[in-house]
DNA sequence: CTGAAAGCGCTTACAG
DNA sequence: CTGAAAGCGCTTACAG
């Protein structure tokens, strides 16, 4: 008897709601679908049933029918760990939950950081389960995206897929014009040593962020110098090694572009090691406005991001492709913010 | 014609699969669940017809008749953001994340930040549409947990949930026993004016850790002192300015037990710029060893919690209850993690 | 506009 | 051990 208060009660289905409403399941059906062809007494009638026995229509039996699972999967390939350690994609994540629960669907979050984990995933994915799919994957040439458009999953992932053969989705900052602002700014402010620490070549950012700095070196007149560039991995301890091998190669800088915020942690402790001081010695620019860049001491002046933006685009351009319409791409503009370290 | 083949194809279903193997839907059925009752003959035909077919069971039509979703929520009961921050939430979210996928059950992240998610999220459970929550909330007497068990849904917390009136089942680390062992250490290590910075009153970590503190003073024989003890709210900040005004009260403390590694990396820049080295004057202990721990001046000694075993006691409780057990609460050990800042 | 009926893909007693 | 049948809760042509 304990037991029987605790465990669920029998579900009202839409049998309950019809006999309430006095009208027939296929009437209560119509108004749980928009409402067509039914007349508004019936429409008031269902309605108030429905409030009355608090039915709430049972999305599997619906599934089987229309063949949507009306949920979509937010799909993490990446062996390294390093997403979750970056604060970018905690307001990612964040957001795009957000965002699809506005529209009352659910997020299956997925991690492909193993083969047998993608695998797994993808059969998931390809069985129909969700109906389609948010990809977050920093690798050039994933497997992954390929895998999910061969399946007929409608895909849009988070910055531009490198290395795809076909055409795929996606959403992302303005990475170079974002890189030219900030330089642009370090240049205005006087410095004309500029060095930068760059992303993996295999990324968007990677490559992006370094093109828009050797645009606007060119622009302002400054020699092209690759003793003033250096590669990072986007991690914190890659920033501390690059700005430790810019200050070996070439003391005379005054000013560092870092293609990511956490990098940028590590530039300005390794300058701090070396005594220069910043940004009085050397200015410090940094690319994201993750949380990262109010931490760190003097506070990051950087590129903004709008992550916010990213993700709704993101669920946006998902939710529309899930409806058949066509696949597309969206740049969005990033913002310099200003803080102490330039 | 183009279309027709990106379009899905028609999914496989148990008929093909009968068909194919030449045996009733009922015995195909049979295998998928089990394979009770089935001759080794059946069994062999219908698994390679399976292959061939490439079937994969539609989950829906399976759901509508057991009742169950075979899926489970990630409810996160948060208004602030700092969970999103806190690189411990990340492990957290991931390790749930692969230890239900590992039993092919798929997480459904749900974020409660407002009042008005709380409600949706809880109407979306409360439906069925997942077997079970797992619970991340930080409030005391927080509704969302009695909401739940009202419903009749298997709940498991992470951290024991403080002011509630019913049983609720949760997995936690041993907070007052990771306190000990860290003061311990301090006081082993010579300090005898040892501080301390707690989280919040009205969380588990923010009055264990304390009372472990408090028990090991006075074991130790230590006097106990009000004047070396300040709240922190578990954010970076709010251990800067405890430290501070530790150092005001005391500045005579050789050592600070932090009761988080965000907050100790505050309590380290404020004794940076108050001119005490780490550890030579004053040494410090954090509590976690999350990422964080690793990227501070110089690294942290901390007590590690275990997430990874948090998550797969977590996820295992969660699935035994929604098979009928009842409620239980798991402690694990923590681990005493000796880096340089004490 | 509306009811009766068929059917979605699956599971589960029920007879054999 | 196995097939035929009923049924899960819902949607959707199909007639009116």
């Amino acid at each position: 008897m304990k037991r029987g208060t605790e465990g669920k009660r029998r579900p009202v289905t839409i049998h309950d709601v019809a006999r309430e409403a006095g009208v027939s399941r296929g009437t209560v059906s119509r108004v749980l679908n928009g409402g067509h062809y039914v007349s508004p007494a019936a429409q008031t009638a269902v309605n108030s049933a429905i409030r009355r026995t608090g039915y709430v229509v049972n999305r599997h039996a619906r599934s089987v029918i229309t063949g949507r699972s009306d949920s979509v999967a937010f799909l993490l390939t990446e062996p390294q760990e390093r997403f979750f350690e970056d604060p970018n994609f905690n307001v990612l994540l964040r957001s795009c939950t957000q965002a699809l629960a506005a529209q009352d669907i659910p997020l299956l979050l997925m991690i492909a950081g193993s083969e047998a984990e993608r695998r797994r995933n993808l059969r998931y994915i390809a069985a129909g389960h969700v109906d389609g799919v948010l990809l977050v994957s920093s690798h050039s040439g994933d497997p992954v995206v390929s895998d999910l458009q061969a399946a007929g999953v409608p895909v849009v992932a988070c910055g531009k897929p490198l290395g795809q053969r076909t055409r795929v989705s996606y959403v992302a900052a303005d990475d170079r014009d974002g890189a030219r602002e900030m330089v642009r700014y370090l240049y205005a402010s006087g410095r004309r040593r500029i060095a930068t620490v760059t992303g993996p070549a295999d990324t968007p950012g990677g490559v992006e962020r370094l093109a828009g700095y050797r645009e606007t070196l060119a622009e302002c007149g400054l020699p092209a110098d690759d003793a003033l560039i250096a590669a990072g991995d986007y991690s914190r301890d890659s920033g501390e090694a690059a700005a430790e091998l810019l200050l070996r190669r070439s003391p005379d800088l005054d000013a560092v572009f870092v293609a990511s915020d956490l990098m940028a942690q590590g530039v300005l402790d390794a300058l701090a090691r070396a005594g220069r001081r910043v940004p009085e010695d050397v200015a410090v620019g940094g690319f994201d406005d993750s949380p990262a860049a109010l931490s760190t001491r003097p506070p990051l002046t950087t590129i903004r991001q709008p992550w916010d933006r990213i993700s709704t685009e993101m669920v946006r351009m998902l939710l529309a492709m899930i409806r058949g319409e066509e696949s597309a791409a969206v740049i969005l503009p990033t913002e310099l913010v200003r803080r102490e370290s330039a």
